[in-house]
RNA sequence: GCCCACAUAGCUCAGUAGGUAGAGCACUUCCUUGGUAAGGAAGAGGUCACCGGUUCGAAUCCGGUUGUGGGCUCCA
């Protein structure tokens, strides 16, 4: 018999007989591996176990604890889940079911949705098939026959999704009395699918399309034992402590009405406070900077909208109204305003380039179901900016952008993913402008050094642009700052420049904001800490507790003397025991207490307990002051 | 906008054979003056989201509207 070689990950070789696959391999180093190895990988593809191997192929051993693992368990997981929907619904249409970065999803046609009891029952077949032990095998097809296979049982989604595929063969997995079509690679037996729960069921449209049909999606995770999946579940309960919606309430931050209107966020005085120190950074950091503050009306002309394309392409997002028979649009965008300062003098490039910030409010009709706490709202105020500069200065502008986005999410302690978003198939502008502009995108983010993905054809038809994703507390992306090109705007409104030749030339538009929307950026920004805010963040940095009422007068005396220095205190003199009061500015996450007692009332100082619990020792007010002074100053 | 679920006191929630509402916390008053996460007592508080229907009678059943949650699509 003819042997093989294959190359291990560590370098070394093996020889095989010929045929030999994945599980002879493994088996062939030692009983353990074989009987650990979920998967393999041949030359970096990964394979099943009875995949055969070949001369000269680099091999690997997919086990429980290999990084590819947890997908491999969780595409198996899907599909024992429609299997088990499969014998529960026969009439059920399988169509998709990926794994995915928190478990896996199934989407399926069937005649009425799932019910949530129809989840325990689901589950509860899944179990059933697990114990089953059923063997998963491979077949390859034509995709004449596959069309064939999964027309004859009605699987008209299967049939599309081959169709277009347009592949010469297909591959299917089968378990028992289910067959799907699928890529794998699968775990050898549905024995492995161990640690599962199905987490909820929603809507989905086929292919992500609104105008196909509806499916059924239904949502489980999955992990190679069932310490992890608790240790997952646990992590999700703990998550939803530190849900913005939640810890808004009890921090008394923001609240929303229906009376009030969807999306409308209602700031109360913490939250208010919180917001006015986010801005008052903001405009610190941007003068810093080099960016000029301005200020545009809250509506503006329909005509004007109508000129710059928002009321061809961005209409049915935006409010309007007539007053004295002329129409009035609510802003959804602050570039229009910036557009006219520009224009309002002749601009040399010496000018150049000109940024113009705004802490900018606008409303946008956001559809119904996207609303989401502060996440997604339909009046915001964005930090707002439009650099307006030469071509050749755009590639400094961006670089100083990403710069300064880097700067700022540093300062909050945030980790940020970044996105460049490239040229769309509908798109206007030059290919020079848009080579200019991509170019000066994608130089900016190599010279970052952080790293990004790039998503072909995704970009704005006005221009590329570069997304700035942070994740809330059940890690869900959201996208905070923006860098965008627009080729669009300098032409509608006529820009110009005097160049140094004399000529009027076209300045390139840059619109970016740093923290994206100011509420979308707190929501955020309360998750991340789950409420309890660095000192120069919190809304109350100190709350003044006394432990009797003998102590109200020097209690009235430290609070006034702190509130005039700045410091954002309160007090709590109430006849309450000193343990109650210590609870409740626990419980609202204030970093300081500070406790006067007779002690300190006789020393003249007071004694600032940390909300971890641990107290500092005495101190004047004056040295309280300069201590959250210099906390606030060092963005601590 | 689409699919599913939900809406009871300020908050968290009971109220599952239709017979005009309950608890804990919070709130008010009184007692208590107590040194680091809940002292005690009494009281007040709801047209059960809104509109309509079925019924002798609806928080409960049906329809619609609004809002919320999980997704899809879209997006800061």
């Amino acid at each position: 018999m003819n042997e093989i070689k294959v190359t291990l990950p560590d370098g070394s070789q093996r020889t095989l007989p010929e045929g030999a696959t994945i599980y002879d391999l493994a088996a062939s180093i030692g009983t353990g591996l074989a009987k650990a190895a979920i998967a393999g990988k041949i030359n970096g593809q990964p394979v099943d176990t009875f995949a055969k191997l070949s001369d000269g192929v680099k091999a690997e051993i997919i086990t429980e604890k290999s990084p590819e693992a947890l997908e491999i368990i969780r595409h198996s997981t899907s599909h024992l889940m429609a299997q088990a929907v499969k014998q529960l619904f026969p009439k059920a249409k399988v169509t998709i079911g990926p794994a995915i970065e928190t478990g896996f999803y199934y989407d399926f046609d069937n005649e009425n949705p799932f019910t949530p009891e129809d989840l325990e029952k689901i589950e509860a077949k899944m179990h059933d098939l697990a114990k089953a032990n059923l063997k998963i095998e491979r077949k390859e097809l034509s995709s004449a026959e596959a069309i064939e296979l999964f027309k004859g049982m009605g699987e008209d989604y299967k049939v599309e999704l081959i169709t277009d595929l347009g592949a010469e063969t297909v591959s299917l997995y089968s378990q028992g009395d289910f067959v799907d079509l699928c890529r794998g690679p699968h775990l050898p037996s549905t024995s492995w699918c161990k640690a599962f729960k199905l987490t909820s069921i929603a809507g989905a449209y086929w292919r992500g399309d609104e105008k196909r049909a509806m499916l059924q999606r239904v949502y489980g995770t999955a992990f190679a034992d069932k310490k992890e999946l608790e240790a997952y579940l646990a992590r999700i309960e703990e998550a939803k402590k530190r849900d913005h919606r939640k810890l808004g309430r009890e921090l008394d931050l923001f609240s929303f009405s229906d009376e009030v209107g969807a999306g409308l966020v209602i700031w109360h005085p913490k939250g208010a406070m919180l917001r006015t120190i986010l801005e008052d950074f903001e405009r610190k950091e941007h003068l810093k900077r080099g960016y000029d503050i301005v200020l545009g009306p809250q509506i503006l002309k329909t005509e004007l909208w109508q000129r710059s394309g928002h009321y061809e392409n961005y209409r049915e997002n935006m409010y309007f109204t007539t007053v004295d028979e002329q129409g009035y649009g609510v802003k959804p965008m602050n570039c229009l305003a910036h557009m006219m300062i520009y224009k309002s003098s002749l601009r040399s490039y010496r000018d150049l380039p000109l940024r113009y910030f705004e802490l900018g409010t606008v409303h946008r009709h956001e559809r119904a179901g996207v609303l989401h706490g502060l996440l997604r709202v339909r009046g915001f105020t964005q930090d707002d900016a439009h650099i307006l500069c030469t071509p050749e200065q755009l590639d400094a502008e961006i670089k100083g952008v990403l710069s300064f986005v880097s700067d700022v999410m540093g300062i909050f302690g945030f980790d940020y993913e970044m996105e460049l978003s490239t040229r769309p198939e509908k798109s206007i502008g030059s290919d020079e402008a848009w080579e200019l502009a991509t170019n000066a995108l994608l130089s900016a983010l190599k010279d970052s050094g952080r790293p990004f993905e790039i998503n072909e054809g995704d970009g704005a038809f006005y221009g590329p642009k570069i997304d700035i994703k942070l994740r809330d507390a059940l890690d869900r992306r959201w996208q905070c700052a923006t860098i965008q090109c627009d080729f669009t705007l300098p032409e509608r409104f006529e820009l110009t420049y005097v160049d140094a030749d004399g000529e009027k030339k076209r300045p390139v538009m840059v619109h970016r904001v740093i923290l994206g929307a100011i509420e979308r950026f707190i929501g955020v920004l309360i998750e991340h800490f789950a409420g309890s805010f660095p000192t120069w963040l919190a809304p109350v940095q100190a709350v003044i507790v006394t432990v009797t009422d003998n102590q109200i007068p020097f209690a009235e005396a430290v609070f006034n003397q702190l509130r005039a220095a700045g410091v954002r205190v309160q007090k709590d003199i109430r006849n309450e025991k000193l343990g109650f009061k210590i609870r409740e500015a626990q419980l609202q996450k204030v970093p300081y207490m500070l406790v006067i007692g007779d002690k300190e009332v006789e020393s003249g100082m007071v004694t600032p307990r940390f909300r971890d619990g641990k107290n500092l020792d005495g101190m004047t007010p004056d040295q309280f002051i300069s201590f959250i002074q210099n906390e606030v100053k060092s963005y601590r």
